[in-house]
DNA sequence: TGTTAGCACTCTCTTAACCCGAGTGCTAAT
DNA sequence: ATTAGCACTCGGGTTAAGAGAGTGCTAACA
């Protein structure tokens, strides 16, 4: 079990050196004004708790730094709450009050407002788009053999797709297609929506409209899910500038993982609720050895959520990230379901 | 004026600097076998390139390097084209001929390509919204109070806000409403729209809608221009592993212009037609003294325009970008325009 | 018994000195 | 006009020395 004054010193150090990078000596501890003992007693603390492993050395003479284990029983036990300015909290208020946008502009400004107040890198997953339910389509005529298939799920995402018209293909055609895929899959959830495009609206197009085959690969395909960009980044290069990161091969390897598929699996393991954190090789990614991630989810209303991430150096500002990826998932997730009830 | 023995000597000299980024000396020229005089020559003729500009040297015995008005001639007059491989070019039509996806997909997946092919950073520009001309316009209700709105252009393009209803909302006027648009406002220009909704949208609301004053603010806040969005990036991470990228200041620098605006304001100056190159201070950007953008045009029909680019160092592989950039430019504006000729 | 001063020791980082190799310019011979 | 030879230059790598920061340990102290 830790002393009092354990408990004290480590939370002092970490803080440090979160914010110096820099191997922390007794000589600096004894410095501070709230400590009154002499950097002897520190170096002895400070040995015993390199013992229990919440600390190491980088050389045999070098100042402490917190393990991974140390940092672990930092967020665990001695994280304190950090209250945002008064200015910060201003500037994200007015930022959402901001109106009439798409939905997925409200996920990028997020993301863009999380980077730019921590100074990492900040990741956005978008909602499952198969569990989300059709609410209209709209098929539209371009040119005389190419039209836009768009739909609209429940939760305001609007997906559309290029695609080709049969020859022969009158203008009728359309509106009937529109009315029966209107009639049938209204509310059917993304997940079912090429079972049911094969049982009745196929039986239905047969009976209404020329072309039918045609019709129907033209309908699967521009159907056709689309996993990938559910995925926004912001403040990929601020990463640049932390002192862990001055090697470009690091460099290199951080990026290759960011735009890799491996991490947003790894995001998508997280718990349903409240902020996570994990630290260092508590990360399965190789080339994340030195870096944390936290996380939380977002919600879009009738149980679709995303996730926020935050990804920065294992010396990152876990209070300040903490509070703010809180206070700005709480803000995104009103903006997106309680519209509504606040439409100043 | 350059001798024939001149011009074969630069031309190798910067197609040797090119791959091997490093300053090229008489030796290593004599060495290969299509070349028949001596290092001593070679010194002469180099020394003399030196004179007329075109090579410097970084210290005083160091080997040659290109200088920008060496990269320039080269680009001008020494660019021999370069053939892709069999399975470059086949892999290139397998890509476009998938068919189905939405407009910007088709431009992203260019810009990938690019990159890939290149190993350098592509940019692609989306074509300017404003000339565009609206097809179709279709208001969605979600719940009790909000909507989303979305219109197509000619293009095929389609952009949709979320918009909240004003109180006291019925699902008919959601209908007259749309009519009303669609009725005034297709074939309207973007550019045009806001003065359309001010006189005969707002008319004809006026006459057939309840609370046409919210319906107005709803309808010119939620058809605002969003001149964003329309740029793609791939391979931003690819200069990192250029040689003359190592120093970290370079890359903040680099992915400081490369996040900015001021790149996209720079690159839609470029000249309407062909491949063109700008080489290193001639691009007015402070941290690209080192690069080289390589830029063209594609088109989406009727006069539409975007805009292609290829950013690396100034020791660019620049006939082999060049073939690349043109082949990909035009294999976009075939599939995004002729896509009805090759229905396959 | 807990705390502290003192001291020898360790390790990194910086600086300076040095050498090696690659390359040049120039001169003189071919 | 071309080339061989040679003295010279400069960057990069290696080594050596010294400064600085920090530690562990021992012994003195309250």
């Amino acid at each position: 079990m830790l002393t009092e004054r354990q408990l004290f010193l480590l939370q002092l150090l970490v803080n440090d050196y979160i914010v110096s990078a820099e191997p922390v000596g007794s000589r600096s501890i004894a410095k501070r004004d709230d400590v009154h003992f002499s950097p002897a007693t520190i170096r002895n603390e400070l040995a015993d708790l390199e013992e229990m492993g919440f600390l190491e050395k980088t050389h045999l003479s070098s100042g402490r730094v917190p393990s991974e284990k140390g940092y672990r029983f930092y967020v665990d036990h001695l994280l304190s709450p950090v209250r945002l300015s008064e200015s910060e909290m201003g500037n994200i208020r007015q930022t959402y009050r901001k109106q009439f946008s798409e939905k997925e502009d409200l996920i990028r400004i997020t993301a863009k407002l999380l980077s730019e107040f921590t100074s990492y890198t900040s990741i956005m997953l978008g909602p499952e788009l198969l569990e989300m339910k059709l609410k209209h389509i709209q098929l539209v005529k371009l040119t005389e053999n190419q039209g836009v298939l768009i739909f609209v799920t429940d939760t305001g995402h609007v997906e559309n797709r290029v695609v080709a018209f049969p020859d022969e293909f009158a203008a009728e055609d359309i509106e009937k297609i529109v009315n029966i895929l209107n009639d049938k899959l209204i509310n059917v959830p993304l997940y079912d929506l090429q079972n049911r495009l094969q049982d009745e609206v196929k039986a239905a197009l047969r009976e209404n409209v020329r072309n039918y085959k045609q019709v129907m690969t033209l309908l699967t395909s521009g159907f056709k899910k689309n996993e990938s960009d559910r995925v926004f980044y912001s403040g990929k290069s601020n990463m640049l500038t932390q002192p862990e990161f001055q090697d470009v091969n690091k460099i290199i390897s951080f990026f290759n993982v960011l735009e890799g598929k491996d991490l947003v699996r790894e995001l998508l393991n997280i718990p349903p609720s409240g902020v996570h954190i994990r630290i260092g090789k508590e990360i399965k990614l190789s080339g994340f050895e030195d870096c944390s991630i936290i996380t939380t989810n977002y919600s879009l209303g009738e149980g679709h959520v995303g996730t926020v991430a935050v990804i920065g150096p294992k010396r990152m500002a876990y209070p300040r990230v903490v509070t703010l990826i809180d206070v700005l998932s709480r803000s995104l997730s009103q903006s997106l379901t309680d519209k509504e009830h606040d439409p100043h």
